[in-house]
DNA sequence: GGATAGTGTTGGTCAGGCCAATGTTGGAGT
DNA sequence: ACTCCAACATTGGCCTGACCAACACTATCC
């Protein structure tokens, strides 16, 4: 009835577009229930892993455009998970700093980004996901810069 | 310098969607070249396959909105690729059909695609493309509507 | 000192995926 | 025959994520 061209259906491109979809709305479901944005967790989790940085840093770590990442630091300083002051060494840059209300918020969406996972690869037994995982891992990483 | 955090660079869903916005660019880029987007061959392909079909039918098969095959058939028309008219038989519904032109364009698409599927795979040995499909198809298959 | 590269910010664009409301039409139930 | 419901096409709006251009400022390198 609803029969997917087969050109399409054949097609890597459009089998991980597809896929994007649906991941993205598992996503930002599950984020929907903690109040945040995509660009939210990315932000979190870069302060966490590598401590205070600038905006710009930020961006090019989390794969976020500068002008996007003002936006989304404005909502996490309004949120309170995040403190933004002049860098005090270097003039016109920023200093991101996560508050103790952003680490919580941060594994908040651990847990719910893990579940997620799991939804996303339900028909999967263990090893195929690692297998994907792998797979992906090495395709995405002959696209990124350098 | 720019590195991921290891949070995002685990997790499937983080792959999928990054590798997506790859897959989206050079799918959009090469598609410029023939002066046309996205949905325009998700749409001539389902012509192409299952022949004429109502505007409906088109979004069920292609995976868009009513509302958005509405635009891109609008544009399809305007390019000569594909035909509009009231089905004879079904008062309210369109028949939405493949001209020459729109063969021609199919398969210009094609060509570029296939050409784009080699990019974006690059670094994957034939064996492992195969499997990277295989996966992903099973995962997509678990997510559409049965 | 003057060119050059980096930084934050504003404002705008785009594709893709959605939803709600409206007017219309076919068909099923009774 | 009449009513009610489901399907269809269309308009108009919204959101996310990813971009780009321009501007003002700062640091650094020659």
């Amino acid at each position: 009835m609803n029969e997917i061209p087969q050109r399409l259906a054949a097609k890597p491109s459009w089998l991980i577009t597809q896929l994007a979809v649906h991941a993205r709305r598992l996503v930002s479901e599950g984020f929907a229930a903690a109040g945040a944005r995509g660009y939210h967790y990315r932000i979190l989790a870069a302060l966490d892993e590598f401590g205070p940085a600038s905006q710009a840093q930020l961006g090019r770590r989390c794969r976020i455009d500068r002008s996007d990442v003002v936006a989304a630091v404005n909502g996490l300083v309004e949120l309170g998970h995040v403190d933004r002051a002049p860098d005090p060494d270097h003039g016109r840059r920023n200093r991101v700093t996560l508050t103790s209300s952003g680490v919580r918020q941060l594994r908040r969406m651990d847990g719910l980004l893990d579940q997620v996972q799991d939804d996303l690869l339900a028909p999967l037994p263990a090893a195929d996901r690692q297998t994907l995982t792998r797979l992906l891992s090495q395709v995405l990483a002959h696209h990124e810069p350098e």
